[in-house]
DNA sequence: TTTCTCACA
DNA sequence: TGTGAGCA
């Protein structure tokens, strides 16, 4: 007995638009059966979708997402999957360290042009003494 | 309602 | 990586 879940009812649970969800099947990435021309989704196509949103939160691109899922029912966690899985995790890290240090030197350079602006107020109208 | 295609950001 | 419009 398969259970299966309309295009609406699987947008209304993950909060994603009929059109995300035709865009991702375009793309590879989940491939519903049909009834008719409508699409049946099964708890495994459910459970691919949860995949890829959790991917794309992780900020993994579509095409990732899908090679870590596997374009064949291969079973998640297969040895192959998780070395890639790995090899990917790493791989973001560095994007988002790289990231920070530019963050991080860029708020640096903030500082200091925010103490240069304040070094010439300064100059420009010195608080006297008698304001203090 | 759902689907498809095309243009668009 | 999606969205909007127009159609059937």
């Amino acid at each position: 007995m398969q259970r299966y879940f309309t295009i609406t009812q699987l947008t209304q649970e993950f909060d994603i638009t009929t059109r995300t969800l035709r865009f991702y099947e375009a793309q590879g990435l989940v491939t519903p059966q049909r009834r008719g021309r409508q699409r049946l989704y099964t708890p495994g196509d459910r459970t691919r979708i949860k995949l890829i949103l959790r991917g794309k939160r992780l900020g993994f691109s579509l095409a990732e997402v899908k090679e870590l899922i596997g374009m064949y029912g291969s079973a998640p966690g297969e040895a192959g999957q998780l070395r890639l899985l790995m090899e990917k995790i790493a791989a973001r890290r560095e994007e988002l360290l790289e990231k920070q240090r530019d963050i991080e030197l860029t708020l640096l350079e903030l500082e200091e042009v925010e103490a240069g602006a304040l070094a010439r107020m300064e100059e420009l109208s010195p608080v006297t003494s008698e304001e203090r």
